[in-house]
DNA sequence: GTGAAAGCGCTAACAT
DNA sequence: ATGTTAGCGCTTTCAC
């Protein structure tokens, strides 16, 4: 392996001089530049960037700590990888290096340790869950922190979010306006952000046009395609004339649901899912969504968390617009 | 920031000594690991991953690197992901760091170096294209390896590999058993070992059944939903009556068009696709497919690299098994 | 069971 | 423009 001071042999230089050059610093000739640099060519030189971390004691890093990896094999459409799209479009205008950190079940090790341990500068959390004791450890401390999808606070924090409860009221309400009255709604679960401001927006939209709210037409189904059918199944059993799911994945569950139970859509129960994955294109009928805008929640969330590194002013929120998209799963206004 | 230096100073012992007790070397006392232990958390010690991996010149990392990284985000479907899920899964059973390393465009480092210089023992490859220059760099070294989806040969070299040719022409031979006369190919492009050897495989499966090969009823569609869309316009006006798409993503387009031509999926075309995507579950009719056990591909590569790594013997090649997936889209053989 | 000393490869004062 | 020196935090001989 091939080291500064076998370069600075060859050369003839010591080994700072060695370093300055390849490190393309002023105080150094033109000359002994290209000496250098062709001497390290042939050499193979390769940097070791541990021992520069060592003595730098910084990284440039920003890890992207992607939570409940596990659940996104199932999840049937390109949202994490929209995501860091978004972030690495960002990173690629400044001087750092991304570190995707993918959370199994099985690593135990504390984030906070994670990033100390490889002096990471800050953190974007993606499908972080306000149970995660290990995300709530970075909470509380002042390291440096970007949430998508999750509203966090305190020092050297910050979150991209969308308007859930605005969307969510806004997609009921189109519902409502449609002529439907008894409307249920297949949540996440009550640990996501999102799920407490997705039915805040149902329940205003009801409220707003004066509809009484039964408790029990709202289920939960932990964003999941067999879960979200089961529980259609229970509010097709209740009687429901329509069904805003918190998620499009779960939307296609309970469209599987209703289709099996020879009911028609949206003739006999509408449908209302969010996110907008490409997949509620191709059913029949094309389900209703709000769509996200998922490059830009992450090229925000990079844009951010670099003021935040940089200790520039920041803003602690930042709200990413959606696309609402009606189709004909919830069948046409009376003026259309 | 804790250093073992504090800890040694707090508890009266050497750096050496502190070093071994958190690294639970057997020659310390259980008095001194535990006294170390409860100091170090009291001073919120995090090792310094760097210093270590300095002096011990190792890192135990493997690096992912996942190519045509801006690809995926028009790719609807989690092939990527679950591919990670697997590598991961593999990778918690043994003591290595999985490093993801997306490349995006802007990014010219060469993937050796990279490697190189964090003291990465070894490399994953995912969607690598024969035409990289940095992708044969590695090739042409001896640094251990493993591929998905590309056929590499070498020192310390592997690949994870389906049987392409073999299910291509199951999938194509299913069709003519139905009944199926003229059927074309939409391929993806000629820097795709898989669509090489898929086509092979349409080739012959024709062959096989004494079918003439028509050249002009293979196109090109560069693994694009919109781009196999025209070509399969191309295919109906040569009045095919089948359809093999060297992806799901094509086969897609394909069916797009084929119903705006008001024609009908079996009954006037016959329509099969590869890969296995979710959604083509949820077209109409569904599409029949070749499904991938990606999880199983990450696994393996996983599994071949550490034991490349290890300097144990390995497989150069390992072919990880697919199901075929039969639907309505081919409509049904004469006995059933 | 413990400690002293050396060194991993690099950068950054400080001196010239 | 270049060199000297010190040191980042850690592990590991080697000695006791």
């Amino acid at each position: 392996m091939t080291t500064l001071k076998d370069i600075a042999k060859t050369c003839e230089l010591s080994v700072t001089q060695v370093s300055r050059a390849l490190n393309d610093c002023d105080d150094v000739s033109i000359s002994t530049k290209i000496k250098v640099r062709k001497v390290a060519e042939e050499l193979n030189y390769v940097k070791n960037i541990n021992a520069r971390r060592l003595v730098l004691k910084k990284s440039n890093q920003i890890s992207v700590i992607i939570c409940g990896f596990d659940r996104y094999k199932k999840d049937n459409d390109n949202i994490l990888m929209t995501v860091l799209n978004g972030i690495y479009n960002f990173a690629e205008s400044i001087n750092y290096e991304i570190v995707p950190f993918f959370v199994s079940k099985k690593n135990d090790e504390s984030y906070l340790q994670y990033c100390k341990s490889r002096l990471i500068n800050g953190i974007i959390f993606i499908g972080a869950r306000s149970d995660d004791e290990k995300f709530l450890e970075i909470i509380n401390s002042d390291f440096p922190c970007v949430t998508i999808d999750t509203l966090i606070k305190g020092k050297n924090k910050a979150s991209i979010l969308i308007d859930d409860e605005y969307y969510s009221e806004l997609a009921v309400s189109e519902m409502i306006n449609r002529g439907y009255k008894k409307i249920g709604m297949i949540n996440g679960h009550e640990f996501a952000h999102v799920s407490l401001e997705r039915q805040r927006g149902y329940e205003s939209a009801l409220k707003k046009h004066r509809i009484h709210m039964d408790e029990s037409l709202i289920k939960c189904a932990n964003f999941e395609f067999n879960e979200a059918s089961l529980k259609a199944k229970e509010l097709i059993d209740e009687n429901v004339d329509g069904i805003f799911c918190a998620s499009d994945m779960m939307a296609l569950g309970a469209l599987d649901e209703i289709l099996k139970n020879n009911l028609k859509v949206p003739d006999d129960i509408a449908l209302f899912g969010f996110d907008g994955l490409l997949i509620t294109e191709f059913t029949n009928p094309k389900i209703s969504t709000i769509a996200q805008d998922n490059f830009k929640k992450g090229y925000e969330a990079a844009r951010i968390l670099h003021k935040i590194v940089k200790r520039e002013s920041y803003e602690k929120k930042v709200f990413v617009d959606c696309e609402i998209k009606i189709t004909n799963s919830i069948g046409l206004l009376h003026n259309e």
